[in-house]
DNA sequence: TAGACTGTTCGACGTGAGGCGAACACGTAA
DNA sequence: TTACGTGTTCGCCTCACGTCGAACAGTCTA
């Protein structure tokens, strides 16, 4: 609780924790993959480039307090890795790391989207 | 309620519904696979032969009426096919249809139980 | 310095999923 | 016919998940 422990110029903002999808289950990102809210996210994400978007600036019909659970568990998951840009977070859909570690399992996501739009609800 | 409505020998047991992957959204699909409990029944399925086994013969730390339940939503995910057998019910993987309709879902799902036995929990 | 903006955390709520035992239906074997 | 085995359905319970509003912490700008 010193000023020490405060000092040598950290950021006053904590980091966000990350996983990589190496220390993922599978059912985490199966669970994680099954969203329709993250789903729009992980897609919007794969149509961007990496650091492009903040957290919100995406297309999804939920508050803030609930779009933040859910980018919590795309980090769990080892989805997408944030980062801190000044008052804003920015985020990177972590496509290799993953697609090594769950192979085909982003692609059939991301494809999905475009080959059959409507789907049954 | 009469006798011909039973009648032309029609099974007294009414048969399982059944839904084909191709009706079967994305997140439906992930989501039936996110669960222990039918993982290991959807390996264990994929380890043995069409029609071989019955839905009591499972190595699955629940009881028969949870089991059930779990049967009910691999077959609405499409995963799975089921039929009577007397008193039995047999069951079949759809890995074709699976396969074709979410491509490399099912291998993802088989070949992670080989390769990465001792997952965190 | 005051305010606007971004995102997290907290507590609460409703809903649904997963678990169980009990009861039931059906098939089979005694 | 009776008894047993298999699997579904029902009611109930518990817990996790998704959502929200409110409050908070930082950052940037006026």
């Amino acid at each position: 609780m010193s000023r020490e422990n405060v000092a040598a110029s950290a950021p006053h903002r904590t980091p966000p924790e990350h996983v990589h999808p190496r220390d993922v289950a599978l059912e985490t990102a199966l669970a994680a993959l099954s969203d329709p809210v993250r789903l729009t996210l992980v897609r919007e994400l794969a149509g961007s480039e990496d650091w492009e978007r903040t957290c919100g600036s995406f297309d999804v019909p939920v508050r803030k307090a609930a779009l933040s659970h859910h980018f919590a568990v795309l980090r769990s998951a080892g989805l997408i890795e944030q980062r801190d840009a000044g008052a804003k977070r920015i985020n990177r859909l972590r496509k290799a790391e993953f697609e090594e570690c769950f192979p085909g399992l982003l692609d059939l996501v991301l494809r999905d989207a475009a080959v059959r739009p409507g789907r049954p609800e």
